[in-house]
DNA sequence: ATTCGGACCTGAAAGC
DNA sequence: TGCTTTCAGGTCCGAA
């Protein structure tokens, strides 16, 4: 579910809230969600504070004052939500962590089971996964650097976490319609200007979602349980045969790397070879 | 080396 | 109405 935008919202609710608190108890309701360690090292986040709340790509990080922390990944439908310790528990929720003197708590809950929390070392959880640079604390000689040397299709290049950490589906197609680029696009064939744009779409686009607090299709909520409105700014993404808002060309649907791009092909030509 | 499908899961929505 | 199929903000793995 939740792309770099989501998964920044969540942190800044999530901060607002829990920050500075201190675990009293936990309840681990389904034990596949912790992948790497068994129930008795967050054993160890008992009387602990929380010093900090951080995203890197797609990833939460939740530190402790004991230097650990947990490492946490939403995948499609996982959901970060504080709320009252009186609320029932339904039957998605995995994973609680209570705190002292707080009646609220803090629920992982997430239907499909594709999320996942590591307790590791905090010195360790950065180098956990091998993640490429933020999109937004990149300028313009760096981003362009990242593209030398590769020959991937535009938009799975975009997609790969270690290539560029937190663009997802929905932002991958966005930032290719408002560069006007064409998601099949051999990367060898971009020129200077083209990555120049396509570095501007990605800054602007990804801002203005985390000014809308993320896109909310389905399932999406911060962790105060609000949804998103960037939903209603998408220009492509989910718009089959609507029409292009620049042009009013029909909206293509394409399937590569089992995923759906959606663009328009007037305003995004596809470059070819030629020779 | 890339690209593909399948796997991991569940439920909403669309199709019949 | 009710059963079946398709699809989904992600990522990993193994086979062509």
């Amino acid at each position: 579910m939740p792309e770099l935008p989501e998964v920044e919202t969540i942190i800044r609710s999530l901060s607002l809230k829990i920050k500075g608190f201190e675990v009293s108890s936990f309840k681990l309701l389904f034990p596949g969600v912790l992948r790497n360690s068994s129930q008795k090292i967050l054993e160890r986040l008992r009387g602990r504070k929380i010093i900090n709340l951080r995203r890197r790509g797609k990833m939460i990080l939740i530190d402790f004052d004991n230097d650990l922390s947990l490492l946490c990944h939403l995948k499609m439908t996982g959901q970060f939500l504080i709320c009252s310790s009186r609320e029932p528990i339904d039957k998605h929720t995995h994973f609680i962590l209570s705190f002292k003197g707080q009646l609220e708590e803090l629920r992982f809950r997430d239907v499909r089971k594709f999320g996942s929390i590591f307790c590791l070392r905090t010195p360790e959880v950065l180098k956990f996964s091998k993640l490429g640079p933020e999109p937004l604390e990149m300028r313009f000689p760096r981003f362009r650097r990242l593209f030398q040397s590769r020959r991937a299709r535009l938009k799975n290049l975009l997609l790969n976490q270690n290539f560029i950490a937190g663009i997802g589906n929905i932002y991958a197609n966005e930032i290719l319609f408002e560069a006007k680029l064409h998601p099949l696009t051999p990367v060898s064939l971009l020129e200077e200007e083209e990555l120049l744009e396509l570095w501007k779409a990605m800054r602007l686009v990804l801002r203005k979602a985390i000014k809308h607090r993320g896109s909310s299709i389905r399932d999406f909520k911060d962790a105060e349980g609000r949804e998103g409105n960037f939903q209603d700014c998408h220009q492509v993404y989910g718009k089959e045969s609507l029409p292009c808002p620049r042009c009013g060309e029909r909206i293509e649907r394409l399937c590569h790397g089992g995923r759906s791009s959606f663009f328009c092909s007037r305003c995004q030509k596809e470059k070819r070879k030629t020779f």
